[in-house]
Order: structure tokens, then C-alpha cells, then sequence
DNA sequence: TGGGCTTTGTGAATGTGTGCACGAGTGCCT
DNA sequence: AGGCACTCGTGCACACATTCACAAAGCCCA
């Protein structure tokens, strides 16, 4: 069984949701639930179980026809999809605000993402410590990269710095990189980056309150001379 | 023409790339650039220049063929589309590291979405000031939302608490939520909701590094491939 | 043992998003 | 004025994602 699963791709869809589904189903671990349906799995997810069914699929039968998925069972397949077999310890470019957040936020140690450090440009900040991590200089990260064995990096500079520390980040040997910067960064092919962008996220929600509220009716658009453009 | 564009429908897809766009468009007026092309526009937006027309189309024929768009005109568009034609006050719920990074990131008021207040059950945080914002109690928060006319509301709390937060949010009369809680929220239909799962994007992220590491080569993962990446 | 109940796994249908390719305007130059 | 170069707007085909619907497969009990 489960052949040449190894080489399946997975689709995109589908792994963004596996990591919704892994900690219900460590949740639901912890509480002693033994076996899970996918329509229980599903409400919990707040998706279709048709949908988790498909997803599921996707590594392998794992369940049991007319009783379910083995919680610990499938938490653990999927934890091995996910690579959450081991730690994957991440570096924090950016001491600011959302830095310290980050590296004060318990939930990435706990998930298997350790803070290996915390870099910043800015020679006042380092020493301090955040959330347990000492804030060292940029130009330590090569360093921190190699000797800690860092795949994934994170930004959490102002947008302007972020290219920057993207450009380091890819020398210093860095594969991953998750961004908080609002912005469109280049890197080179083969590095995978994912971009998290609080603003965009508000002006998302924004555009369903406005439509929310009367529509766009705004300022007579049938006719449309370009007359008050400021 | 563009005779009830008003109705239109966006697809989500575009409704999510157009504050990048925003955002680019703005900066490019900023630095006196008046007018711009589709494929310009894709090559700083890190998107296809088919995209970006089809994108902009659903607002409306702003476009001048052999041209390119006005760069003001557009940002006057995609701002009127998106509802930021006025200020959106936000109200915060968790004062912790995270509330505290959002409360003191600049960038939410300068885009449009001023916090309004931030708030958290905890009597001890109740008075402190985060980002010239005085944090309350939670108990406040129908008052807040009513005298500032909140309608946007995040989630900041630990996941323990963000479906308490939401519940109170939703009676308060708030009817968007952007949870940054690892939790899968249940609001009443009509609510809209996202989710920042700053977890779920170190997984995905992990899930690529796995696979680029020799796959799901089954139990040894021991292995860390990281040998002369430079 | 066999029948009934349950739930998975998946083909097929539908819906959504992407990208090409090209017609249709527009401005510029001669 | 006419032709040319450029760029938008969009029909169409393809790819991806979601949902339905049902046969296959397992459990339990008489």
C-alpha cells in the first residue's frame, strides 16, 4: 500500500488546509477521542467533508470504511506530509514591533518552528533580549543560517528594508522565506516565499463592508468624465 | 456604458491582488510617475500582465488603449472599489505580544484603518498605553465600537479566548473579523471573516522544504541536507 | 453467515481562476 | 490624411478546485 505516494503532488489547496486539519485533530488527540469521521472533521474545520475526504486522499487511505480516520494515526501522516517530523528552526530579520512579537509568540516553539534568532540593522537593539532571544547584528545571520541549520527565514521589517533582508537571507542560504512586508519581493528561483500582509487583509474585509453598505453607489458613476480626480 | 457596474460582482481572486495593486499605484504617483502600463504594472506586482488587465477590467473601462492608465485616476478607482474612500477605525481584542505589535504598527492608520481601541480582560493591561492607544476592558468594547462606529474587529487573543472574542465582537455590532487566532471561528451568517494563521504559513512553508529535501523518503528525516548551499 | 448500517474513496459534473491571442482603439509621425 | 506602433479589453481554452453522488468496504448483530 501507499506505493509511490511519495511522489504525489499535492495540490496547493489541499496543503493549506492539512495544517488546519492537524492541529484539530491533535486537539481532538488530547482529548481522547480515538477515531474521527470526516463529517466531524469537517464541521470542526468549518469546511465540506467531502473536502477532507479528498484532501486525505491525497496521502493515502488512511481510514476505515464506515468508522473513520485513527486520530493518532492520521495526525501523524499528516505531520510527515507537512515534513513536521522535526523541528525547522526559523531566523527573524527585523527587531521591531512585529519582530519581538514573533519571537515572543510561544505558538512557533511549540509547533516545531524554534527562533534559532533574531537579527536587526540597527546596533542599539542588539543585545536586548526578546521573547528569550538575544538580537544580534545583521550581518551575523550568515552565521546564525549555518550554524543553527536555518531553511526558513522570516521579514518583519518595514517594506523598504525588506528586499534587503530577502537578498541576505538567499545568500546566507535560506530556502523559505515568509514575509510580512508589504512587499512584492524578487528572489531566485527555487526559493519559496509566502507573503502575509495585515493591510491587505483590512482592505479585503473593507471592500465587503462598503459593499455591505449600499454598494458602490458613490459619486454618480453612470457618466464618467474624469473631472474630480483628486 | 459601465451601466451597472455598481452590482458587479468581483471575483475573490481579484479582490485580493487589488490592494496590491493599490499599493504600487500609489507608490508610482508618489514618485511622479503619471501613467502606467498593464505590463509594467505585472512586473512590479510579480503577476501576469493579462491578469492585471482582466483584473482592472471589472472596474470598469479605465484604461486608454496604446496608452497605458492613469496612474491618479486608477488609485481613485481601485480606493473607491475597495471602500477606502474613507477611514475604516478597527478595535483590537488582545493585548498581548501580538495586539501590542498591531496597536504599534503604523501602517494600519496610515492606510486607512485607525485603531479605534484595544481592549483585553486582563485588569492588570487595562490602563497601560500601546501604540498612543490606551488599553481598556473588554467589557467597554460595545461602547467602543458604538461611539467610534467600529465595524472592523481583530482578533489578537490566545485560541482559547478568540471564539469568546468573536461572540463579543458580533453582539457589539461589529460585522468583519480579522483573527490572527489559530482557531476556526463560528459567527453568524452575514459576519464576514479572515484568518492570519502565522502557524499555518511556517507549515506550508515546511511542507516545500520537506519535499525539496528528498521528499517523504519515509522514517529517516533525521538528515538534514543542508551541506554547501551557498 | 448474511443483511443492514455506516463512512470512506473517487469518478463525474460544476464552478472558479489563469493565460493566450487577437480585435479594437488611441496617439504619433510623416 | 494615412499608416504604424502600441496597449487595452476580452473571448476562448485550459487548468485547478469544489461539490455531488454512489459504489466499495468495513463493522455489528441476529
Amino acid at each position: 500500500m501507499a506505493p509511490d505516494r511519495n511522489r504525489r503532488r499535492i495540490p496547493d489547496a489541499t496543503v493549506s488546509r492539512l495544517p488546519v486539519y492537524l492541529r484539530i485533530l491533535s486537539e481532538q488527540g488530547d482529548e481522547g477521542v480515538d477515531s474521527i469521521s470526516s463529517e466531524r472533521l469537517a464541521e470542526l474545520a468549518g469546511v465540506n467533508a467531502a473536502k477532507v475526504r479528498k484532501d486525505l486522499s491525497y496521502l493515502g487511505s488512511y481510514g476505515t470504511r464506515g468508522v473513520g480516520y485513527e486520530v493518532a494515526y492520521l495526525v501523524y501522516q499528516v505531520r510527515r506530509e507537512l515534513g513536521l517530523t522535526h523541528d525547522w528552526p526559523v531566523v527573524i530579520v527585523g527587531a521591531g514591533n512585529l519582530g519581538q512579537a514573533l519571537a515572543g509568540y510561544n505558538g512557533f516553539g511549540e509547533r516545531g518552528f524554534p527562533v534559532a534568532g533574531i537579527v536587526d540593522v540597527d546596533e542599539h537593539k542588539v543585545g536586548t533580549v526578546m521573547g528569550g532571544v538575544r538580537v544580534r547584528h545583521i550581518d551575523e545571520l550568515p552565521q546564525i543560517v549555518q550554524t543553527k541549520r536555518v531553511n526558513i527565514g522570516v521579514i518583519a521589517t518595514p517594506g523598504g528594508a525588506a528586499q534587503d533582508a530577502a537578498d541576505r537571507l538567499v545568500k546566507a542560504g535560506v530556502t523559505s522565506i515568509l514575509n510580512f512586508a508589504p512587499v512584492v519581493l524578487s528572489v531566485p528561483h527555487g526559493i519559496e516565499t509566502r507573503k502575509v500582509d495585515l493591510a491587505v487583509e483590512l482592505q479585503i474585509l473593507s471592500y465587503h463592508e462598503q459593499r455591505r453598505s449600499g454598494g458602490v453607489a458613490g459619486a454618480a458613476v453612470g457618466s464618467n468624465p474624469r473631472t474630480a480626480t483628486a
